[in-house]
DNA sequence: AACTGTGTTCAAAAAAACTTGAACAAAATG
DNA sequence: CATTTTGTTCAAGTTTTTTTGAACACAGTT
């Protein structure tokens, strides 16, 4: 048995303990879990690309939830696989854009609801059509309404974000997709 | 002594119970616990204002939910106390200004991170001086660099954000209650 | 084909979050 | 002051989410 010599510590130093609670804290923030702030921090603090049992070892977490939480960040767009010749097992590196990570989070995690909340309002439409009492219609139509123009302004917002988060100095309202790194 | 004469219904209309599974799921969303959902919804679908009692009784859910549901709606200023004459209970009413709404969001569960973030990037500054080889410490540095960008643009967002539910030429056909909505 | 290295799946265990309800506190009422 | 009304607190119970690890699948080697 050839021994594999490593070169990346057993250990967490200080800084990056402290620096992977940070993304620890920003994905309980967001409601994801938190082995996978840890993944996606250790990712974060390490200079090159590390592979699933590294991540494994020098977290102390199983396969499993390495293997569940590289899933949800590939889907986030929030980690790249990176090619190492002559090593078959898998490397990620964390994305470093915040645009893009913005964008893979809402685009992931917001616009479903977003989209789906569209047609529920129209289903409640209908059900208030139902409704016998004229005054009770008007009221629930009238707060129908308020609901309308939230999900309008929400969608508003959006690109606007991600403008300002991609590094504009100011917005324009139609470029939502315009890539300028960082 | 039971001069009980209610006029709300004991139980709950398809509408109103669609209307508060939308803000179910918006809670939800944003990590708040279904209850919440619930109350704020039924006392948006409600025109009048509605007893801790009603609460319970209409949602049929536990006067210690309703307790606690009530009281991290208020510190978001999401309900308002609605005094009514002759009655010795609180009465709530909806906060209906999503600029409020979302104000009081941001405030209370987005800026505390924010702030003490500040903190802990200065701690992990620190921490990275100790860092003995100096091209791990250059990388480090550099990583951190990356998270300090990252939360200036954060802390910038906001106040766009801000601007955009407030300001936005919206008319607003709400005029059941005297509160102006934006 | 059998073996080895890599990573995924998923049922069960553990942990975290939420809800309940009975006991309690505070203020108004009689 | 005792009682009732109104609402809060918190320990225990319930539900949901997350993690674990053993079994599995798949591809490349020998």
């Amino acid at each position: 048995m050839p021994t594999t010599q490593s070169d990346t510590p057993p250990t967490l130093s200080a800084w990056e303990t402290s620096m992977i609670d940070v993304f620890v804290r920003a994905a309980s923030l967001i409601g994801l879990p938190r082995s996978i702030g840890e993944i996606y921090g250790l990712l974060f603090c390490t200079p090159k690309a590390l592979s699933f049992d590294e991540l494994v070892e020098r977290l102390q977490i199983s396969k499993g939830s390495v293997s569940q939480g590289l899933k949800v960040l590939r889907q986030l767009g929030a980690v790249k696989l990176h090619y190492v010749p002559g090593s078959r097992r898998d490397h990620y590196q964390p994305e470093l854009s915040m645009k893009r990570l913005v964008r893979g989070f809402i685009k992931d995690q917001f616009e479903p609801h977003l989209i789906s909340g569209s047609k529920r309002l129209d289903n409640i439409d209908a059900l208030i059509q139902e409704e016998g009492d004229e005054a009770s219609r008007a009221h629930a139509l009238s707060r129908l309404g308020t609901l309308r123009s939230w999900q309008q302004r929400t969608s508003k917002v959006k690109p606007i974000v991600m403008a300002v988060l991609g590094g504009a100095k100011f917005f324009d309202k139609e470029s939502t997709d315009r890539e300028t790194t960082i």
